[in-house]
Order: C-alpha cells, then sequence, then structure tokens
DNA sequence: ATTTTTCTGTAAATTATTTACAATAAAGCT
DNA sequence: AGCTTTATTGTAAATAATTTACAGAAAAAT
C-alpha cells in the first residue's frame, strides 16, 4: 500500500465501512499522531469495539494487519509534516525557524504532487514540445519564477522569454502567432494586466498555459489550467512556498520537454556545460 | 527519537556498540527497506545473533524497543524518499515523472536542512538586521533566485536589489560601505566573475555573506559562507533542486530578519497587501 | 415469525517481544 | 601465567501482543 493514500483510503472508505469498524477510523482520524504509538488493545478500548474489530478495520483499508497498518500509518504522516502544524513564532531559535521554513515548504510540495491534475500537466507539455517558442509572464514574485523558467527552457534549446513589465508584456503579446505559447504565472490568480495580456495572447491564436490557484480568474482565462492551491497565511512568520511549488511544477514541464525531444538535447547539454566552464575558477585538486 | 536522526545515529554510534550489536547496525544500514517488516526474530537470525542482543541495539541507538525503532525507522525512509533512487528515465509517464521530481526536490530540501551551519546562519541573520542595505550578486540559474531574494527582503522593508549583471555588479560593489551586507549566490560555487566583485565588496569594509558548495572559491571568499551541498548529476532528467534549496534558505534568512524587526513590519506588511489590491480582480462570491 | 446472513465479541492459540539468568569471553590484577 | 572481576552474549522462560476460530447477537430477508 502507498503510505501517502492511507488517510485517503480511510476517510474514502468509511461509507462503506461497517458500524464498529467506522468507530475504528473516526477515532482514528481525530488521533492520528497518537495512534502510531498505540497497542491493538488500546486502539480497541478507546474506540469502544473489540480488538479483532480493529485488525478487521486494517484488512478493510487494505494492510496486512494492525502492525502493517501502523508501518503505513507512521510513514503517511512521517511524510506530511503538516499534521503537526507549522507557524514560525517571536520566540523560535535559528533552529526551529529553520526547520520549520523547510519542513513547511515540503509539506507544500507533498500536498501540490498530490493534487495536480496530470491530464492537464501532459497537456501542456504536448503544446510545449511543438511550441515555436514560449514566454513566460509574471509579476512580483511571480516574476523570479518566470525569469528561472526562462532560463530553464533556454537550456532545453528552447526560444524562451520571460516578461516581468505588463508594457513588454503586452508588446509581446501582440506578436504571438498559432504555435507559440505562453505561461502565465500567479500566485493570487487575479492580476488584472497578467489576464489582460492572456486575452490579447489567446485572441492571437497563441496557447495560454496558467499556473494559479483552481477558480482563479487567472486559471480560466488560460487554455490549460495549470492549478496550485497553496493556503497561505498571509501572516508575516508563514513563508511563502508557493512560489517554490510554481518553480517545481516548471521543473516538471521541463522535464516533460527534455524528455520528448530526447537524445540529442544530452549533447547539447554538455556542450554548454563545457561553455560555462570557462567563466569559472579551475576545480581544486585534492 | 527525532526519525530524521536515526539512520545517522546508527551510523555514528557504531563505533561505541558492542560487536554483535554492530552485527545488527551493519544489517540494517544495509538492508534500510526491508527491516521495516521483519520481525525480530527474522532481524536476529539474518544479523546472526540472538533476539535479546537487537533488542539491546534499539536500546543502543535511543529508541524504547524493536517496536519503536521500526517505527522511527520507517518514519525516516518515509521522510527521505531517496533512498529509493529517483531518477527520472525516458519511459516514464508524466505521473512517474512528475512525483519524481517533486520527491527529488523534497529529498534534496530535507538533506540540506540536516546539513546546515546554524552558527554561520544565525551570524547571518545577525548581520542582515543591522545592515543598511542588502544586495544579492548571482549570475545564470542563481539571477532568478537573486531577484527572487531581492523581492522578498524588499518586502520586509529592507532596502535590496539584485544584479546578474557584472558591470552593475561591479558597479555596486565599488560603491559599498561598512554596514551593507551583500549575498552571492552561486551553485558551482566557482563563477571568476562573482569572487572578484566579492573580493572588491570586502575591501570596502562590507560584509560577504555566500550561498554555495562547501569548499568552494566562492564559500571561501565570505566572511560567512552558508554552505549548501547538493550531489547535482549533471545529466539532463535529473532536475536542477538546488535553486529551490538556495530559495529555501533563503526564505529562512528573511524570516529570520522578520522574527527580529518583530511586530511593526505587521502592519507593514498589511498596509502592502492592501496596496497590491487594487491591482487585481475582485474576489469572487461563492 | 422464522430462517439466513451478516456483524461483533469472547476466548483461545499463536506469535512476538522482553526479562531474568546463566554461561562464556574478555579484561584487569597479583 | 593464573586468578578474579567485569562485560558481553545467548538460552530459556515469562510476559505481552496479535491473530484466529468460533459462537452469540443483531440485522435482513423470506
Amino acid at each position: 500500500m502507498k503510505p501517502a493514500a492511507l488517510t485517503w483510503a480511510i476517510s474514502s472508505s468509511l461509507p462503506s465501512l461497517r458500524k464498529s469498524e467506522r468507530k475504528v477510523a473516526e477515532f482514528i482520524l481525530a488521533n492520528l499522531t497518537n495512534v502510531i504509538r498505540m497497542r491493538i488493545v488500546d486502539l480497541a478500548e478507546k474506540a469502544e469495539v473489540s480488538e479483532p474489530t480493529v485488525v478487521r478495520f486494517c484488512r478493510a483499508v487494505g494492510c496486512e494487519g494492525f502492525q502493517d497498518f501502523k508501518l503505513a500509518l507512521a510513514q503517511q504522516l512521517a511524510s506530511s509534516p503538516s499534521y503537526g502544524q507549522i507557524a514560525v513564532t517571536d520566540q523560535d531559535s535559528v533552529a526551529e525557524y529553520t526547520f520549520k521554513v523547510f519542513d513547511s515548504t515540503v509539506d507544500t510540495l507533498l500536498k501540490v504532487r498530490d493534487s495536480l491534475d496530470l491530464k492537464m500537466l501532459d497537456q501542456a507539455v504536448q503544446a510545449l514540445c511543438v511550441a515555436n517558442r514560449v514566454e513566460f509572464y509574471g509579476f512580483g514574485a511571480s516574476a523570479a519564477v518566470a525569469t528561472d523558467a526562462q532560463h530553464k527552457f533556454f537550456r532545453l534549446q528552447v526560444s524562451a522569454a520571460a516578461y516581468a513589465d505588463p508594457h513588454l508584456q503586452n508588446m509581446s503579446a501582440a506578436s504571438m502567432a498559432p504555435g507559440d505559447v505562453v505561461i502565465a504565472i500567479s500566485q493570487s490568480g487575479r492580476t488584472t494586466t497578467l489576464i489582460n495580456a492572456m486575452e490579447r495572447v489567446k485572441s492571437r491564436g497563441a496557447i495560454v498555459i496558467a499556473i494559479a490557484p483552481s477558480d482563479s480568474p487567472v486559471a480560466n482565462a488560460a487554455n490549460i489550467p495549470l492549478t496550485i492551491d497553496v493556503k497561505e497565511d498571509f501572516q508575516i512568520y508563514t513563508p511563502l512556498s508557493s512560489r517554490i511549488a510554481h518553480l517545481v511544477l516548471i521543473d516538471v514541464l521541463a522535464i516533460g520537454v527534455a524528455q520528448h525531444k530526447g537524445g540529442r538535447l544530452q549533447e547539447h547539454l554538455l556542450e554548454m556545460q563545457l561553455g560555462l566552464e570557462v567563466l569559472r575558477e579551475p576545480l581544486e585538486n585534492h
């Protein structure tokens, strides 16, 4: 059983469970972290059922037995640090906030990974593979994401550009043609200027891919929406991890394109690597 | 016991273990993934020791008993996907490479998190807190990181700039003064131009923080080196996750600064939030 | 209302883990 | 070197946990 799917398996099989098994499920969902250290007797007592019922429950959600279930649960919890909430406080030490920032980022990435629409992603990759040129639009924090994306696609021998300036964006949009692709990146999903540019691009017959929250104007304005929802408490001490999710999603697109381009690309990358070498300090030999 | 530290605890306590306990440790390290599904009898047999020895070993590495040990190990393995190797292949489906890209990024982040020098990090935060102005230097992929960092620090009411152009970088470097801080970002750690700019900044009496691989010329040229080592197979199909690690590290620095700045910042961020709102589409009410 | 089926718990058996102790090996001492 | 002491390991027993088999109860169907 894939660990990440366990709590989901529990919740989704809730209706099909027997009455007393459901008691077990409910108790477990309400006490995820404690359950992994419980013995079957304790759990049975707390859930007010008999021990065999617990075992039956474990089998019902696809595990071998109680031990196997606990193991799977422990793994899922370890891979989703969110279950213990992460929020940096005033009193945190360096070590504490460092861990929290990293953990919350990891948490975001895992959640995004599990919520992606793979069909859309595939469509996006297909579109990018046959594109004549690819441009990235983004403002604010997304401008950096666009720059990064441009750099990444450039390495893949795709003619790529990134615009953070509304004027340039609109000028570029006006020059788009069928066979071109624009990737619009927005964290809020509600940037008016960006939506205008997107409409213009669509009217020119080019394809617009959006990386934005679901149900947002930006996502809705796209031909291929890639939706990413990160609950972003806009408190200061909460780091903005949606940027990172956007970047990783673009990595996925790039990998998809690289895969399609296949072998010839490898040579190109090697050449580029060698080209960069002249700008560097020699490697020490120790 | 903190799960992430388990295998480390095992390896590091190897010398202090007794002969037969070491047999257990060695077997476990060589069979991490299998061990979590083993019973104590199997493990004892495979490691050619008695069952109590296994229990003694578990206690020696800081666990309550065998069960507790297995749980901790399972959690650690779940939180480090790397133990099953991640490399995108030609035949991977969208789902496969998507997961691999996300997982390898997560893996990188967790490794970096555990290898950071927190003392240096604290020094960097201290320096940034009292800085008059902060500038970010980076080329290539690190240029996007620098842009992102600039944006992030700007939000924290720090006068920040980012330069990806060697000329601008050098001009800026020449205008540095004591009390200023430069953060030099490099994935290779060997960019000659960057090192020159760093030397110039240092000669002006400003502080240079480097984000670069350890033992690299860039790291060595800094007053405060923040070292990040990501084993980056320069194969095409391996995503560049060191960028992401750099970004997250900068998040940490930003959080550190935000924490020091304390309450007044909160108001500022709220104001800025409201300011951005006029550039956006209205929120739908559904 | 009775039969059949499904569900749940009791009690027993199995299996796993841990403890107590004894034997052995290693180290220290005279 | 030989004896004593201490440390290490395994054997066997006890404890504890999980699972199975079965029977009783509840629900559904006839």
